[in-house]
DNA sequence: AACCAAAACGCAAATCTTTGCAATTGCAAC
DNA sequence: GTTGCAATTGCAAAGATTTGCGTTTTGGTT
């Protein structure tokens, strides 16, 4: 991989926001600083990052997919269907799943980002 | 939710089917008894199925979502982001840690057909 | 049987993402 | 500094999915 500009300030970028962008976002963000970039080529750089394992990519369940810088530490999500909360969840609440994983299977899990999708509590109680 | 007959053609499909058919597929199968039938009709009367919970959606990095009968019982897969290898895993293997997610943060998880992705034995002693 | 409201449908347009191809750029070897 | 190759980019088109809206169908009620 060369050292691509776009990569650099899309890392930049995700690096300071400290959340999850749409690619749509990210866009924005670049042409700030190269307000020529294309988005396919946002995109493109967008799927090395997250191939090379800096970036995560998930569907929330809105629409479009969300990025997010990995460095600050791993964690997870729990999506409400009802009203849509986004709750976190550290990683050693699923790394236990991901190790027996790997003993049973031999299969080395990199998912690094897992939404899972259900009820919150109080969506629970008004039914 | 009425008794469309889309719904219960797609019920049919997928059970006899016992696969991951794309929205493509399932269109193609659909036309077979409804020739006239529109792709954004199944693709509606899909989401009414993966919300009443007898159909599941999921993204396997294939390019487009796939669809599965839920009726034939729960199980999850690993998909091989090297060589695209697709292993099936039991429910019981994920379960437990749904039921601790449930116990720890008071989220009903429904996700009910998940994909981790990785490397499978065989690609990890290739590299 | 006539009526009504809700659900489902067809169609076209919008949105989101990927891809083919030709042109450009960065890096390293010569 | 020139050459060569592979990575990156722009652009347009294709592919995948969703949505707005007017129309039709369905099931229940009068
Ligand atoms: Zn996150
Ligand atoms: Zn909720
Ligand atoms: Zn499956
Ligand atoms: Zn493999």
């Amino acid at each position: 991989m060369r050292a691509s500009s776009v990569d650099q300030i899309i890392i930049e970028t995700l690096s300071k926001e400290h959340a999850h962008l749409t690619s749509a976002q990210v866009y924005e963000k670049i042409r700030e600083r190269l307000p020529a970039v294309n988005l396919s080529t946002v995109y493109r750089a967008l799927e090395r990052l997250v191939t090379s394992g800096s970036v995560s990519v998930s569907d929330m369940g809105t629409g479009s997919a969300v990025y997010e810088i990995l460095a600050d530490g791993r964690h997870h999500h729990l999506v409400c269907q009802k009203c849509g909360q986004v709750l976190t969840i550290e990683d050693n609440e699923v790394r236990e799943l991901f190790s027996k994983i790997q003993e049973n299977n031999h299969f080395h899990v990199l998912t690094n980002h897992l939404i899972l999708f259900g009820i919150c509590a109080a969506c629970q109680k008004d039914s």
